[in-house]
DNA sequence: AATTAATGTAAAGTAAACATGACATAAAGA
DNA sequence: TCTTTATGTCATGTTTACTTTACATTAATT
């Protein structure tokens, strides 16, 4: 899965730590979603989109590997 | 979090069972998610938002309640 | 060049998302 | 009514999302 936090935090001009602070989630978990380590939780998703006011699709994208394996990683 | 899983699937008339194999979860998963019973990861909100052609928030969408604690659960 | 702010990374722990197998019940059709 | 299909649920196990603490690195400011 691809995104764009990086770009949506940048026309906002905030950091990973607001971020983080804004849809309650630890510094350190922002940074590893940043970095697609990870495949978080619908919930933080969407609050995440919704800081960004953009639809989830915008802000999160399916790669075609996604669909290879099943939900997780 | 809402979900209209249930609705969507009424729409294109597959069952549970089906949802799952399209999404390659298994189908206890897909009765827990339309049962609310936990958060979904992304990537499987994706890959059924995709199913049923309808942006995310369309299917999933958060309460006023999850934005109360962290992104879990 | 020195300090501060922002980001990256790592280790250890906890909670929860998933899987599988099994069974109970409800709905639907023959 | 009998059988099948769809849904709900429970128990057990594994993986991983997320936390906290801590430190290293990079970027920005003075």
């Amino acid at each position: 899965m691809k995104n764009s936090i990086k770009v949506e935090r940048a026309k906002l001009n905030i950091t990973q730590a607001q971020l983080a602070e804004l849809v309650n989630v630890s510094r350190q978990t922002i940074n590893a979603i940043e970095l697609g380590k990870y495949n978080l939780s619908t919930i933080l998703a969407l609050k995440i989109a919704q800081v960004f006011k953009q639809p989830v699709q915008n802000v999160f994208e399916l790669e075609d590997s996604d669909w290879q394996s099943d939900g997780n990683s």
